[in-house]
DNA sequence: TTAATTCCCTGTGGTATAGTAGGAATTGAG
DNA sequence: CTCAATTCCTACTATACCACAGGGAATTAA
């Protein structure tokens, strides 16, 4: 499985942000309850959204989590990438391996990589909202 | 990572076999230098790949391995499913997830899960022998 | 008979997943 | 000023998978 609860929960959490999130800051407890998912482990999945700039964490009471950047600016590529490390199927995409030359499956993997990359980084936050998700035939 | 070296390595066994084997059986010892791979993990993988009727084991000395069909009847999906299990990005598609109906990431996960095996399923392994990997756009 | 092979079971060290626990620091509201 | 709600940080845990390694039984051609 090459996308965890990690990258799936933070493509949710970035939308409930984005759906509730007006002036007032989202707190975790809201987020947590409307998704049905685990306060302490969405703690550990915001603070690597936090760090890599797609929300601002407010501290303090009525604090919470908002957007620095808006729905059609962030791609899913990019929270994938964040909180999973890469969107690549495969360890050995690249030419970084020592076979590659010779190997008849770098190009099969190289191709599946770049396909999976081009479809999830023409899709934004905004995109996923509106239930906008077809193939770009 | 969706695919381990597991499947990577059966798809690279199926291919060694395929293109050493002739009347004569391929001996894993053989298939392991070959690929440079330790041949008690690949006795793991092939005993998948037997059972899954991909190729057939026979004993004794010069014994070996055969592909039981033809390269162009093989997809690289069916290797990796046996092997890995799914080809499937995310452990959440389909309509299984209590969430499902109001879920907005459902259907970029299996629009997602959709492309990756639609792509697999049109490759077999007599194209990855032939370097004829490229998508179908 | 022997050597090469598949086949089968078990173990192993490392890493990742999916959390949980506890508490420090901050801050708005009363 | 106090209190309660919040983020933020470190550490811990149970489970499973990865990538092998080891030992040995069964089979079979030379």
């Amino acid at each position: 499985m090459m996308i965890s609860t990690k990258g799936r929960y933070a493509l949710r959490v970035m939308i409930d942000i984005a759906q509730n999130g007006g002036e007032a800051p989202v707190s975790l407890h809201d987020v947590a309850k409307r998704q049905e998912v685990s306060i302490k482990y969405l703690e550990a999945i915001i603070s690597m959204l936090v760090k890599a700039g797609f929300v601002d964490g407010f501290r303090g009471k009525s604090g919470g989590y908002l957007l620095k950047r808006a729905p059609e600016e962030i791609t899913v590529k990019e929270i994938i990438e964040t909180t999973e490390g890469t969107t690549a199927p495969v360890a050995c995409t690249g030419t970084d391996c020592p076979r590659h030359s010779e190997c008849l499956t770098a190009p099969l993997w190289n191709e599946l990589d770049k396909m999976i990359g081009d479809y999830l980084k023409n899709i934004t936050l905004k995109d996923v909202m509106e239930g906008k998700i077809n193939r770009n035939i």
